[in-house]
Order: structure tokens, then sequence, then C-alpha cells
DNA sequence: CATTTGACATCTT
DNA sequence: TAAGATGCCAAAT
């Protein structure tokens, strides 16, 4: 069967991975994008969460930037604050400046089976 | 049908 | 270390 590269399959690719975020944890657009498939993309999951519905079962509130904090931008008036309380119900822990440890929450797709994230120094 | 803006990341100054 | 500018694809107007 072919395989559509449309936008449609560009974006189910997203979503598929935003799906395996595990709670507790989250990825910045710029590695879903690479677990996507689509390295150096970033924007184009960030294009596909916007193009998500909130009632939808994919995760979207486990993705943030690589600043560790939440964009929303002005696409979403409010949502960072949304986002922000759904990441603190999930255990994580936010700083004075709105942004979390992406060294410490950051997901890897082998579950962090290797060794912790603490950089075993 | 063409132009503009947009849930980001990375490089350079 | 921080701030500014660039590149990418897709959806909206």
């Amino acid at each position: 069967m072919g395989i559509r590269r449309d936008s449609e399959g560009t974006h189910n690719r997203i979503f598929a991975v935003v799906r395996r975020i595990p709670s507790g944890h989250v990825l910045t657009y710029g590695d879903v994008a690479a677990l996507a498939g689509m390295p150096e993309h970033a924007r184009l999951v960030g294009y596909a969460l916007h193009a998500l519905p909130q009632h939808s079962a994919v995760p979207w509130h486990r993705v943030i930037n690589h600043k560790g904090g939440i964009s929303t931008g002005r696409a979403w008036p409010g949502g960072e604050l949304v986002q922000r309380s759904l990441l603190e119900a999930e255990g994580l822990h936010f700083d004075a400046n709105g942004r979390t440890s992406l060294k410490r929450y950051r997901w890897k797709p082998d579950d962090g089976a290797a060794d912790a994230p603490g950089t075993p120094d």
C-alpha cells in the first residue's frame, strides 16, 4: 500500500511519536521531529500540534521548546498556563523562570534503560 | 493561485 | 552569556 507523504502522513508520524511519550517525561520539538524522521524540522512538529484538537489522545502538553519552557505563542492565549498545569500534574517541576529541567525530564526512546539522566560522570 | 504568518531550532555577532 | 537573524514546511487568507 502506498504511503502517502502528504501532510496527513507527516502529521500522523509526529502524533505517533508524541503519543509514545510516557507520563512524567517531556520532549522538545526538535527531538520529536528527529524521532518522526524529520531532523532539524522542529517547526513542523509545532504546526502539527497546532492542528491537533484539544480532545485528541495525543499528549501534546508533553512537548516543549528547547528552552525547557512552553511555547504556545499567540496561537493559544493562556495556553502556557494550561500546559504548565498539565506537566505539573505529571510530576514535573518548573522554575521561577517558567522553565523545567530538560536534562532531567527529557524522555529517551529507550525509556532510560541505559543510564540515569544525571550524566554518569 | 500567490503571499504571509506560524506550538521552533541553530548559528552568528 | 544574551540577543538578533535565518531556514524550513504547511495552513490560512
